[in-house]
DNA sequence: GCAAGGTC
């Protein structure tokens, strides 16, 4: 064909491509036929653009084509630093999948000069679009690339979109791709989250907890911050008694139940003094009779969130299950597009023919026939719900149906909500007539409200009045209110009872599932097609669980979860972080920011609110402590989760290089790209406790280098050194130098549990691991360097310094005072000793002891470490062993990188710090 | 093994 053009047409669905083809075709010449994927047929037909002639191929995708995901270095749990999948390099690949609508959309693209983008004209849409032109591009670069925008599949309208064709919108997709802030956030907290909690405690769940993922995500976990914070608001109810008056009066037409106009009084005294007064006089004086017409609207047209909403509420189906059969219904064609979020008809739609597919129903088809008859004056255009996503009709019938061969009671119960709410919405308000009573009784007033049998109002107003209409049909609502009997102003009686109750202020409800979405949506948590599925999130995830009544609590892990941010002062269980990307998002989609811009922006503050909330992990530790026990399992692995960055590797320039602490107890800071890259610094082995802090050391180069707040044992640093000490590993730490030169470092050895190896100057190197220290017991060192005797020897001055005359004893593991008491056991009973308040530690000394000088000891124990692994990497009685060490690159505590031989005496054997020639 | 968002 000469002078024709050939145009390949992709839609976000198989349902629209054959939708429009349709239309434009006019069903004249339409041929349909296989392409790779068995859902996403092709379409070819031939059409006219503005007169020129063109050969039409229309093809679908199924939503988005590509997925999200981080590099293969940072795929892996523990490849990296969690804190580096903030800047991990990320890629945009087509998942196994979708490959066969990939080589469709290649095939075809190639023999196309065209290429129009039919996807759903919103962000999601937009983007998936630059999805399709990146894979067409890519086979056939000399590509037109058109854009369709339509917002209803009807004729006029997409005719007039072919014929209009428009440029596709780079800033609607860039506000999709700035959704990527997501992969990380969620990635890093999960990781981190996951890793430092899991083998820690006995999570009782249902799987088995090593297993166990502790997933955080930007909307999942403000969902449940939703049910904990109800909960939490149930808990912290405290009941509080009140007293309130009421009346009843029976008469021949019924009983009227009259409220006390005052509600309720908390304070007894003054309940039962007015109550006195009425009980004293009684009569009851009809004050106020007051009718009224009183409206009962019929619902809005149907979006998602309402249908997920009153199928719970109506069946209790829950949310994914509601979502689940009604794309069933959706995919047979029964109802229309279940994904919406439109509550208002277009003025296009034809909305008595869907209301005429429904009279032969048995059920509902009379009312149906009463609506499209004129002269009921039934019918009313339906409101506005004043929400439009411009690419789907609020869910109505598509199909009439009696019920089909192989439905479930829940695809009957579904449709049937479907078209009864349908019909609800073109059906007039219902209207009622509502009288109310007010009476007086020793000057209070009570009233009392309801429907009267008033025969002068039933024959004067009944042609308005009491007309059920929309309720007729949409059996789900109900007028409520009771009738009452027929009073008249002045008329006076006396109740048949006149009680003084007591009653108990009562908590708000759990939430309901139809809460929990009203939540998510007004904080904008989740689209209409996912928020059912964070809901199911929780559930699947141990987070909440979800009683017979659709309520929700959360578990004791999710409960602990949010208790530990809380705690920490963050909101990362509220909505703001959400609300904050959803505004930004929409800055990138009208073109106020740019994607990289709020990328960076967002990043940035997350990375920061991630660091600090890692340096407050102890906040997660002890929320998860209060509920459950702590786990004996391994722990293996989890330092990079636990690990705190102190600075960007200087070796790979890739990675972090983190803080850490092996299994015995010593801390040295690597690089998390190990073992790739083997940066590492050893830090002094007489470290008690240290921490990466939020301060940024002011001297060293390339920053940002983190101080590490150090926490020595007393005892292992030499005299004028104190415990505490706010260090930098950058370079600039006089103190942390010398403290590694005279304390030695915590050796790699003892850090693989094989106990601390000497190195000799000659290079032999002797292992005391087996041989227990005469003096305490305990193995890891030789009698000779006992603690125990070091403290005595060195320290007995300044840990019993005389105060008021009365020893003062530092505990020799952690410098803490002791504390002075006293001995019950059958050898020594009465008998004074220190100890020290730590239950991590176990030292204790005679008091008599102390005044000999004779030093403190810790009380032998199996299952504590702080002993153990305190004393063996210490005062550089440890080396490193050269042959586990050949391919390690060792850093000084300045940072510079060390060769592998001392760099004092030149000795390949050791390294400077414990270097016996040094000073000589 | 991590998110949220499309859709089948």
């Amino acid at each position: 064909m000469s002078g024709t053009i050939k145009v390949l047409n992709v839609a976000e669905k198989p349902s629209v491509a054959k939708s429009v083809s349709g239309i434009l075709s006019r069903n004249q010449g339409l041929r349909v036929r296989d392409g790779r994927s068995r859902y996403n047929r092709l379409f070819e037909f031939n059409y006219s653009i503005r007169g020129q002639p063109c050969h039409m191929l229309f093809t679908s995708v199924t939503g988005h084509l590509m997925e999200l995901e981080f590099e293969d270095r940072f795929r892996k749990w523990h490849s990296c630093d969690p804190l580096d999948l903030y800047h991990a390099p990320v890629r945009k690949f087509v998942p196994e999948d979708k490959l066969d609508i990939k080589r469709t959309l290649e095939e075809e693209a190639r023999r196309c000069q065209w290429l129009v983008l039919w996807l759903d004209c919103d962000r999601e849409g937009e983007n998936i679009a630059f999805e399709v032109i990146d894979v067409c591009r890519a086979v056939n670069r000399h590509l037109t690339i058109r854009r369709a925008r339509f917002s209803a599949l009807i004729d006029r309208e997409i005719h007039h979109a072919m014929q209009n064709l428009i440029d596709p919108n780079p800033w609607f997709s860039d506000a999709v791709d700035a959704r990527q802030a997501n992969l990380r956030i969620g990635a890093s907290f999960t990781r981190f989250q996951t890793m430092l909690l899991r083998d820690k405690f006995v999570i009782d769940s249902a799987t088995d907890d090593r297993n166990l993922v502790l997933s955080y995500g930007p909307c999942q976990f403000p969902t449940l911050g939703f049910v904990v914070e109800r909960y939490w608001e149930v808990q912290s109810h405290e009941p509080e008694e009140f007293w309130t008056i009421n009346c009843s009066h029976r008469s021949d037409e019924g009983v009227a139940t009259f409220n006390w106009m005052r509600g309720h009084l908390f304070d007894y005294t003054c309940a039962v003094i007015v109550y006195e007064m009425c009980v004293q006089e009684p009569t009851a004086t009809v004050t106020k009779v007051q009718h009224k017409e009183k409206l009962k609207y019929p619902p809005y047209p149907l979006n998602t969130i309402e249908l997920e909403k009153r199928a719970s509420r109506y069946f209790r189906m829950s949310s994914e299950h509601t979502m689940k059969v009604a794309e069933e219904l959706y995919q047979s064609g029964f109802i229309s597009y279940p994904r919406t979020e439109t509550d208002c008809f277009s003025s296009r739609t034809d909305l008595h023919a869907i209301v005429q597919e429904q009279q032969e129903h048995p059920d509902w088809g009379s009312y149906a026939q009463r609506l499209l008859d004129l002269e009921t004056g039934l019918w009313r255009n339906p409101g506005s719900g004043g929400h439009d996503d411009k690419a789907h009709p609020p869910i109505h019938p598509t199909k009439f149906s009696t019920g089909e061969h192989g439905w479930s009671q829940d695809h009957r119960t579904l449709y049937e909500l479907v078209v009864r709410h349908f019909l609800a919405c073109v059906s007039q308000p219902a209207v009622g007539a509502e009288t109310t009573v007010e009476i007086d009784i020793a000057g209070e007033l009570f009233s009392a409200s309801g429907r009267v049998i008033l025969e002068a109002i039933l024959t004067r107003l009944l042609f308005y009045f009491d007309q059920r209409n929309y309720l007729d049909v949409y059996r789900y609502e109900s007028w409520g209110g009771s009738m009452i009997p027929t009073y008249t102003v002045g008329q006076q009686f006396a109740p048949t009872s006149l009680t003084l109750d007591t009653g108990v202020t009562r908590p708000p409800s759990l939430l309901s599932e139809a809460d929990l979405l009203s939540c998510m949506d007004k904080a904008g948590i989740g689209t209409d097609a996912t928020m059912h599925d964070h809901i199911k999130k929780l559930l699947d995830r141990f987070y909440a669980t979800k009683d017979s009544n659709t309520r929700f609590s959360p578990t004791n892990l999710g409960e602990a979860l949010v208790m530990g941010y809380d705690d920490m002062g963050y909101e990362l269980w509220k909505p703001n972080l959400r609300s904050m990307m959803e505004f930004d998002m929409k800055e990138v989609s009208v073109g106020n920011k740019s994607k990289d811009e709020v990328l960076a922006t967002c990043l940035q503050q997350m990375k920061a609110c991630f660091f600090d909330a890692r340096l407050n992990k102890v906040k997660l530790l002890e929320a998860m402590a209060v509920f459950f026990e702590r786990s004996n399992r391994a722990v293996g692995g989890d330092n990079y989760a636990a690990g705190e960055v102190v600075r960007q590797c200087d070796l790979c320039q890739e990675s972090s290089m983190v803080l850490k602490k092996n299994r015995d107890g010593n801390f040295m800071v690597g690089c998390s790209g190990f073992p790739q890259c083997r940066n590492a610094i050893w830090l002094p082995g007489s470290i008690l406790e240290a921490a990466v802090t939020s301060n940024i050391c002011s001297s060293c180069n390339p920053g940002p280098v983190y101080l590490i707040q150090f926490k020595f044992r007393q005892i292992e640093i030499p005299p004028g050194f104190n415990a505490n000490h706010l260090g930098c590993i950058g370079g600039c730490d006089d103190t942390l130098r010398q403290l590694i030169e005279i304390c030695g470092t915590g050796s790699r050895m003892s850090a693989r549990g094989r106990g601390p190896t000497t190195t000799s100057s000659n290079g032999q190197r002797s292992s005391n691991r087996h041989n227990a220290c005469i003096h305490c017991q305990q193995t890891g060192h030789s009698s000779n360097d006992c603690p125990s005797q070091f403290s005595r020897s060195r320290n007995s001055q300044s840990h019993t310094n005389s105060q008021n005359g009365e020893p003062s004893v530092s505990c020799s593991t952690c410098g803490m005072p002791c504390v002075l008491r006293t001995a019950n056991t059958a050898n020594n009973r009465g008998r004074k000793f220190y100890s020290c308040p730590s239950q991590e530690c176990n030292f204790f000394i005679w008091e008599d002891g102390v005044s000999n000088g004779n030093g403190g000891r810790s009380i032998p124990s199996t299952n504590r470490s702080a002993f153990n692994s305190g004393r063996r990497g210490g005062r550089g009685q440890s080396g490193h062993n050269r042959s586990h060490t050949a391919d390690t690159t060792f850093v000084t505590a300045t940072g510079d990188p060390v060769s592998n031989r001392c760099y004092v005496c030149g000795d390949p054997s050791h390294f400077a710090n414990v270097c016996p020639n040094r000073g000589m």
